[in-house]
DNA sequence: GTCTATACGGAGATAGAC
DNA sequence: GTCTATCTCCGTATAGAC
């Protein structure tokens, strides 16, 4: 069937983009791991860039629904944020190894100057928007979009400097500062920890 | 002469690894910048590995020089932190553009599972290790590394942030932050500005 | 839809003339 | 030391059989 078939390419093409980097994955790594010829590729895809878009536009579509699920699922906006920023632990392995697969791919993208650098910047610009969303839900209409990027910039940092000094003990200081500093300024007295 | 050479392409590739990736990188492209030929290439370097090796050497060298600067250049601990901090600003336009060239060089290694990425992590520690000697100085030896680390990721996050949502004023404000923290953590009491 | 075979360019790397 | 010529491999991409 062509749609399992494409499915399954862009699935396995998402996976090695993010251990290997856009650039080093070829055609034959990902005909290898969906176990297709290289041939019958270019069936379901024109051209390499195809496949980032499509990759992209899968990212944009599961970070979206990611998103929703925070939101649904905790009944506070300090909650949804700390869901946020716990992702960072859920994570940490694969972070240590291969990075944020957001970050990673739009420092690659735009080394590369690809025309995908626009989709991929666009998925961290669905992250700092969400947050966005959350601080105006605490109240802090104001400060919002920059209490939401710096948070986003702390996420991002905590990533790339894990996977350069591979400490998963760095990760899990770091997302109780961010935890810490989420509470200053959202004014909420604290003794220990608060869900 | 083969120092003057072998220096120009040391120094042609450092700028084009920086700006394109070292895997984009082709002989070409720096046989191009250097204006030899293809050829002459390999009187100075066996591979493509050996110039990479070349370049982490020669960005080592240039960050201790640097932070030597930073450390003589001011005359407190927390100037020199500054100095740090500051330097975001005073690059802000490369960092905008590439990002920045330890962290980028760092991530694209790590993807590319590179022998060379312990070189690239170790001017990362250079900078976490030359931070923990500011903080000691400052007088905060029991949380030095901790606070090292935390400043460092968050360099590094506003430096990917700020190349993927193409903000210089989010590059201003994070640095303010950091040096609202700085105070915060080195407990000075300040009303406006300090050098 | 999937395959094999193949074209074609560019990559890293080598040989040998000057 | 630097050059030109060349090798080989691997990348993307195409053609056409099944």
């Amino acid at each position: 069937m062509i749609l399992q078939t494409r499915a399954e390419i862009v699935a396995r093409a998402d996976d090695l983009f993010y251990r290997q980097g856009y650039e080093r994955t070829s055609f034959a790594d990902i005909a290898a791991a969906v176990k297709i010829s290289r041939g019958n590729f270019y069936y379901h895809f024109k051209t390499k860039d195809e496949i980032l878009d499509a990759v992209i536009e899968i990212r944009a579509a599961r970070t979206a629904a990611m998103l929703d699920g925070w939101a649904a699922g905790a009944k506070t906006p300090r909650a949804r944020i700390v869901a946020f920023i716990r992702m960072l632990i859920d994570n940490r392995a694969k972070i240590m190894l291969f990075g944020c697969p957001v970050g990673t791919l739009c420092g690659e993208l735009s080394k590369l100057d690809h025309a995908a650098q626009k989709g991929a910047n666009k998925i961290m610009a669905q992250f700092a928007e969400w947050l966005t969303a959350r601080f105006i839900e605490a109240g802090k209409r104001k400060k919002a979009p920059d209490l939401a990027r710096h948070l986003l910039a702390r996420a991002q940092g905590a990533s790339a400097l894990a996977n350069a000094l591979h400490d998963e003990k760095f990760i899990r200081r770091e997302v109780a500062a961010m935890e810490k500093w989420l509470d200053g300024e959202l004014d909420v007295k604290r003794k220990k920890a608060r869900g």
